[in-house]
DNA sequence: GCATATTTTGAAATGCATTGCAATAATTCA
DNA sequence: TGAATTATTGCAATGCATTTCAAAATATGC
């Protein structure tokens, strides 16, 4: 934009008529500079507009200031992200990290490999990785973690993961929509989602549970999907409501973009909801509100929990210890 | 992670045997190295995970790889991003910036100014911007623009822009939506968005245009909304239907989600969609699809879009001239 | 008023990779 | 074979800010 040399730290020094270093500490807001010094460094800074090189300043430091967030893009299809509930957290994410003035930098669907990430590191580019949505990843995120690359990840935890995970409590999620089935007087349960998901995995234990606990005769079928769009749901819906002689009257399903499916293959049927079938989301997106009838479904805490995925990792980063947690889970009852 | 000093590029000259230039030239690609030295250094390197520090990279070559994507939260409700929309837009933009080995960065909402933007841009913390969604902010765009800042956006253009602004053609999306309206016999439009966000001003325009042309008597009424959440355009269709005597039999909406309040309110008052009135949205957002009744709507290629913008910008941070430009825009008739 | 403690300031080294230029090695040409 | 090219390699300077350590300035104590 310009030809005229970019304006330096010595640049400043020299206007001001101090040396470099006291520049330096003055915007640094360092205790070793007298107040009035400050002052006038800092106007002077501000008159010439100057900003601190970053990346000398990083070069420097060995530290970039920077937090890789990593999107589990192949959970969906081909970049085109159906459930909106990822972004919801991404922006939870966002704000957090801007509070502590760290760059929030997104991972190129390419670049999502263990060995980018360590490239990543090594070469300072980022400071640690938020993963938003495990999905199939786990052992790729278990092995990064056991390289000692600082990470955090919002999901599921199953026993063994030796790294922090942040999410809500998938459990408790699954024993609420089977509590809120069995309320309703609903006796066959349909379980649809891929528990290869390991928040999925979760979910349907819990519902599992509410079953085993329930005095009453209850079945438990299942329906695996293996990716998040809306068509393959659809689909799968409709083949199995094809297939199977009498149609389940609950059906607890991986996300709301799902059960938006499975209502719309209900209705399609001729069914009545929430008349013959009870259907239970997941995450809340706003759409599932908007849709007719509304969704009933369960929501996370999306702000809460990017704040704490970064506080988490900003803890890691600074060598402390951390424990994974969970962020409590609340059944949004709509008409469904 | 280890408390040993990080490996550096004097460690594999000596290991590789050859000087710190050398190997600068090997890892990148330079054709001053001989082929063989090459393979041998780079074998060196890899042997020991050494990845070139980016920050000592950046500063030497005055420039960061970095691209910041700047999202209109404001247009939002408390960054609750209601549209997904922008998010499609987003997608696109990280994989043509992952093509080129570019960094995607997230500005925080809290740094989304212009000042900030100068600052970035003088730390050398990024190359460019991308804008996605200009929304109220096109004199903020503007002013930054006229510094020489490097930066392209999405929306539309409006006559004066300096900028290079990539958008779908929002004129021809509003002609589409009354042509589809008047075949459909309908003669009572509902234009619903806020007019002050350029885009839909031309849509607006657009579909006046249809109004213009047409024989028969046609009216044409407003409802201006003030944000894109889901809660007050539905907020806003029960009291404007409520007002009037007769409803609409045709509306067109700035968003999908505008739409789909804006079916519910209908329904909720016992009409029906689409017997007695026509409903066109505008982005085509994945939900669309799955509401009851399928929306119709207007749809942008979101993954053109994002590889244009990033192409453009490239362009214009190489200091070559570059225009804005329109892409297509399509009818997708679905059930309203 | 002089010695000592404290606060401020600056010189120089440092972090890591790139590049202009000079030096050396390998080829080519007669 | 010797001179003239051309291909490779290395030295040293450079980009910009931070930090250690020593020096200078100021304040404090008696």
């Amino acid at each position: 934009m310009s030809n005229k040399r970019a304006i330096t730290m010595d640049d400043i020094a020299a206007l001001a008529k101090v040396s470099k270093p006291t520049v330096s500490r003055a915007l640094g807001n360092s205790p070793l500079v007298n107040a009035k010094t400050r002052e006038h460094v800092l106007a002077v800074a501000r008159q010439q507009g100057y900003a601190v090189n970053r990346n000398a300043q990083r070069l420097r430091h060995n530290r970039s200031n920077t937090i890789a967030v990593s999107i589990d893009f192949q959970s969906h299809q081909k970049n085109h992200v159906s459930d909106p509930f990822i972004f919801e957290l991404l922006a939870g994410v966002s704000e957090a990290l801007g509070d502590l003035n760290q760059d929030l930098l997104i991972t190129a669907p390419s670049h999502n490999d263990r060995e980018s990430c360590q490239q990543m590191l090594r070469s300072r580019g980022v400071d640690g990785f938020i993963f938003l949505g495990q999905g199939h990843r786990e052992s790729m995120i278990e092995e990064l973690a056991a390289t000692g690359a600082p990470l955090v990840a919002w999901g599921a935890r199953r026993n063994k993961t030796k790294y922090c995970v942040v999410g809500s409590d998938n459990y408790f999620g699954g024993q609420l929509a089977g509590s809120y089935f069995l309320e309703k007087g609903r006796r066959h349960f349909l379980s649809y989602g891929d528990t290869s998901h390991s928040e999925f995995y979760w979910r349907r234990k819990g519902l599992q549970q509410a079953v085993d606990l329930c005095e009453d005769q209850v079945t438990l079928d299942d329906v695996v999907l293996s990716n998040f769009s809306y068509e393959s749901a659809f689909e799968a819906a409709k083949k199995y409501l094809a297939r199977v002689s009498t149609p389940p009257d609950a059906v607890f399903t991986h996300g709301d973009t799902a059960a938006m499916a499975f209502v719309r293959a209900f209705t399609d049927m001729g069914l009545s909801i929430p008349g013959d079938v009870s259907v239970v989301g997941y995450n809340d997106i706003p759409a599932a509100a908007y849709i007719n009838p509304p969704l009933t479904t369960i929501r996370q805490d999306t702000y809460k929990a990017g704040a704490l995925l970064v506080k988490k990792l900003m803890k890691i980063i600074d060598s402390k210890r951390v424990r994974s947690e969970t962020i409590k889970t609340e059944l949004i009852v709509r008409e469904t």
